[in-house]
DNA sequence: ATGCATGCAAAGACTTTGCAAATTC
DNA sequence: GAATTTGCAAAGTCTTTGCATGCAT
């Protein structure tokens, strides 16, 4: 199932409907990268119509992120990311504090130990978020130099 | 080398200035637990001293983040977060979705997993965020009765 | 037809900034 | 005395909402 048939369920059984908006904003969400913010995407979606309102991205970005293709990046400042949820495995990040270049990767001993943290304090996982920074190898050799 | 000296030691390498106000902020965010934003600190600090405005509160927030008292905490949504910094060992998160309770650990096998990740791409580690969410063993009992 | 969705602009939530007066060193 | 700080209010960011109109079913 991939995303447009995701969104379509989501809006049948909610009783929403499929507009041309909506649409155009699902395809420029797809067609970006993770780390979206709602200004990015408005940008892209202007690229393909501009007739469409920030409002309107604004209120789709949510409902993309309550039908599951979405979901909020964590972040200090600045506006609210997001990140493509579906079909995109979990993850966790490696950021560059000089370059903000972001890796992505998953770690089997990482995610084993969070069980093993779980299990201590008797919770119910029901998701984690994990971001790690650095100096990535570029930026670190431009430091010395 | 506590909190108080360590501002007094950053504002006399800055050539700032130490401040009834200033005092009163610092006072009030030490006396708070994690996890403060500017609203609840201005409250506190209100409590004090009445006299004392919200853009000051904000200031000195940033400024003893600065000085490495504070430290903002990654958050989805809402108002700004900080949490002491100082003295305050490195510690992850395990938070309730349900109550919104937390709980702070440090576990070694987490620790040591995430350094050999920062090996693996060749990044020189600078820190690190990590927040589990799930059911806390109260609010899970809760809902299955 | 019915009722959700849209665009616009206004309002909201949170934070920063400009400025004159007050305070610290 | 020189320079930072403060309180206030205004401005700035980012996001949501109210409303009349437009669309999808």
């Amino acid at each position: 199932m991939d995303e447009q048939q995701v969104l379509e369920r989501y809006l049948r059984e909610h009783d929403l409907k499929m507009t041309k908006a909506r649409q155009t904003i699902l395809d420029a969400f797809l067609s970006m990268e993770s780390h979206v913010t709602a200004e990015h995407l408005y940008e892209a979606v202007r690229q393909l119509d501009p007739g469409i309102g920030q409002a309107t991205v604004f209120r789709n970005i949510r409902l993309f992120t309550d039908a599951g293709l979405a979901r909020e990046a964590c972040r200090d400042d600045g506006p609210r990311q997001y990140e493509h949820a579906w079909r995109h495995a979990h993850h966790d990040h490696l950021s560059c504090i000089q370059c903000d270049r972001v890796i992505e990767f998953v770690d089997g001993p990482i995610e084993a130990a969070q069980k093993a943290v779980y299990e201590r304090y008797g919770f119910q996982p029901s998701g984690h978020r994990m971001e790690l920074f650095g100096l990535c190898p570029d930026c670190a050799a431009k430091q010395r130099s």
